[in-house]
DNA sequence: AATAAATGACCGACGGTCAGTCATATATCT
DNA sequence: AGATATATGACTGACCGTCGGTCATTTATT
């Protein structure tokens, strides 16, 4: 035979090489040739693969996404009310920390909402829907060790939805500078509405 | 001398007679060439008039928008109650009748995303600010009115957030389907804590 | 020899520019 | 007043450079 390559560890080394390029200037500001060649590969072999450009923000973000979940997920276990494991989920959105992925992230909602591939759409509802069962999880324990009021949990949905939208707002506009004020307000608030009194 | 054109208008005109083909093929699927043709001039006539094609989205949408608003201020005032406004403010981002004014929206926001320029920072900024006027007018009088309670000033901000989260999360997952039902199931909620008990 | 992997020259399409053309308002002359 | 010249903004599309994407060829391995 002849050399047999591991196609989906080489498809990560690659993106993962071009990750740095890619926060430094984003998807536009790229070309196939520059992260070939900061990849140390030929141009051809980025089509060997990946699709495109998006590809390869695609799986950057996934690879991102993992870990980042994997390590949200073990810490939340630790925290015990609903109001804490909520704002720690929320950190994604303002925390120095997540400032690359969030720049990668960004990029991919760009592309998202312009470029509806199927396979990006279906990444993007598994994130949702886990995120979802996430915050269902977190609100079902605070109600059921008598932190928050049944009622609740039908703000699920609207947690992932609002830290998004306010997200979405630092960017693009100038009248969101704070984003963790303006989560931590929403959250303290809304938390004043749902927890049980004493 | 010479003809003097209205050059503001004639960029609106221009603007304008792109629009169906933006709404039908989004910005990724359209050429400079093609936007010109359309509009009846040449290809160099569209670059008196604009810097690129992003910026031939930034004219329609706000066009578009200026209009928009012009219209649900006018009906807004007829609206006794808060939570009227509120969902009728939210209409925008699922009534058929906007469905044009979203897909623009949409691509507008991607570009925004992606491209900080500064024009575009300031309209959205702009549009951002004053929604939050919107909304902290609909819920001061609520609270003047005795139908809410005063704490819900705070939601103002947490409101367009929450609808353009959804909204975000309908386009680029499939598992936001029915944007209306969750935006009611939102607002009902919330109101259900914020409605002042009689 | 057979086969998989890698490559970069090549192609077509596109965004953006610019030298040249056109149309018309104004100035000048008879 | 009408004819003619001229100045200039509006407009154009051929052209250029760049980039995404392809494919014939080379290289590496068994």
């Amino acid at each position: 035979m002849a050399i047999i390559v591991d196609k989906v560890q080489k498809r990560k080394d690659i993106a993962l090489s071009c990750k740095e390029l890619f926060i430094e200037r984003g998807i536009s500001g790229l070309t196939i040739s520059q992260l070939a060649k900061s990849a140390g590969v030929g141009k051809g072999t980025m089509y060997d693969y990946f699709k495109n450009k998006e590809d390869i923000v695609f799986e950057i973000i996934t690879l991102m996404m993992q870990e980042h979940n994997a390590k949200k997920e073990k810490k939340l276990a630790n925290l015990p009310l609903a109001k804490e494991k909520i704002k720690y989920f929320f950190e994604f959105f303002y925390s120095e920390e997540d400032r690359e992925l969030r720049a990668i992230y960004k990029e991919f909602v760009s592309i998202s909402l312009v470029n509806p591939n199927d396979e990006m759409l279906d990444f993007q509802t598994a994130c949702f829907d886990s995120y979802l069962a996430w915050f269902e999880n977190i609100l079902q324990e605070g109600i059921d060790n008598g932190e928050i009021i049944p009622e609740a949990i039908h703000f699920a949905k609207g947690f992932f939805a609002t830290a998004e939208g306010i997200f979405i707002a630092s960017v693009v506009t100038k009248a969101v500078t704070d984003v963790k004020k303006e989560l931590d307000l929403y959250i303290d608030t809304l938390f004043k509405l749902i927890e049980v009194k004493k």
